[in-house]
DNA sequence: CCAACAGTTCGGTCGGCGCCGAAGCGTTGG
DNA sequence: CCAACGCTTCGGCGCCGACCGAACTGTTGG
């Protein structure tokens, strides 16, 4: 590699099945306690121990504790996005129901990317800001034009709050679905957990990255930027 | 993940140290014999034919055979990508000795990534061409603008074959020294082809990714885009 | 304080897989 | 046409690591 690192060390971490799963559940951005992964990775309490331990020793992950329970969650973006440029090579696992097929018809609409949003409804999103040019397509991401900072803080993101973070502001995502960039960075996480509190969309279920628009998300999205899902 | 993909199985292939040493060779983004191969990994011709013999299975890796030897490629500008993704997150390796840490230090310098330009003088040439406003950053990459076509051709790069290429024409790749973006995609690969083949640089080695600069690159840099290095 | 609960540690088992050398097959060049 | 060469296939060896259940630690709530 460029300097000399150590690229099968990370990808052991993310090869073995039950800890794959376990990062998987962990894009949702969510922290998740240890019960919880070890569900998601089908495996009993003790072993999900051992694999986050070593995800923790490997710098995939962070653990927080709180009373009896440990919360884990992804160390970095840098880590999102690697398994999400991972997932764009992995061969596509065979569909086993019914239910399976129409989770992923979910997944393709709306869903988290770590810690912003993805699918169709995040890409209608970043179209509609540039084309209101609330945002300008530049270089390696974008900038948030003087109009779309009154416009989202009007609407209710911390842009304040975004900005003061250290991370990038506004960096584009390459969506994997439909391969178009959504938004990502901070102010990409300020707008997710805006929408997400403001109840315009909902977990499909808890760690699980699949989200449900209500009805009150189709009316808000149809009124302040004419999308229409 | 997004639509339910086999994460697991893509990184159980890099996980191994010898794959992983061979596909890092191939990020040099030449194709290289099984042999060669063999000896990048530190193992056998047997043991690397059955590794090979999985990554092409496995998608990550293509074969075109010529006579009696068999030459291996990166499948795609995604893999590079996944890999390159993956060497963002994992540890670094400690350095073994005087001549590692040199190559290092001539890693940032100059290098190729898969099939274009990475390192301080790949950031410098955008930087220039940015300034000079040959490239426009806009939205997810770059685009040409037409002083930009004219200077390139110019120059002698191969414009018109790299816009006739089914490839995004002018992506933007995050160097991962750097932490900068630099110039990939079709036009990257023509530029990169071209300098290598006017011996602006040369490679450090046969399958490594480490290039280095020759007095007529030095020249052509500091004439056409005032980078001295 | 004690029962229930979350999580970790430990010991033992077992399967998967990476490794090599030897043998075999097709290609090449003298 | 045969020796050298590049590569693959096969068989056998050995190790790493994932798994579970049982026992233990620490926290919470009644």
């Amino acid at each position: 590699m460029t300097t000399d690192v150590d690229l099968a060390a990370a990808a052991r971490l993310i090869a073995e099945p039950a800890r794959a799963a376990m990062l998987d559940a962990l894009l949702s951005g969510q922290a998740l306690a240890a019960g919880e992964l070890a569900r998601a990775g089908g495996i009993r309490a003790s072993t999900a121990s051992g694999h986050l331990s070593q995800l923790v020793e490997g710098g995939l992950v962070e653990v927080t504790h709180s009373g009896r329970h440990r919360y884990f969650r992804l160390a970095s973006p840098d880590v999102a996005h690697a398994l999400e440029a991972l997932g764009a090579i992995s061969p596509p696992r065979p569909i086993r129901s019914l239910r399976q097929s129409r989770t992923d018809e979910a997944m393709t609409l709306a869903r988290t990317c770590y810690d912003h949003l993805a699918g169709v409804v995040a890409v209608s999103l970043v179209d509609a800001f540039v084309a209101g040019k609330l945002l300008a397509a530049g270089g390696d991401g974008f900038t948030l034009t003087p109009a779309g900072a009154e416009a989202l803080t009007d609407a209710g993101v911390d842009i304040a709050g975004a900005r003061s973070s250290r991370r990038a502001f506004a960096r584009s995502c390459l969506d994997f679905t439909e391969r178009r960039p959504h938004l990502a960075g901070a102010l990409g996480a300020a707008l997710c957990a805006h929408t997400l509190a403001e109840g315009w969309f909902v977990r499909r279920a808890p760690g699980h990255r699949a989200l449900r628009i209500t009805d009150e998300g189709r009316r808000q999205l149809l009124k302040r930027w004419n999308i229409g899902v």
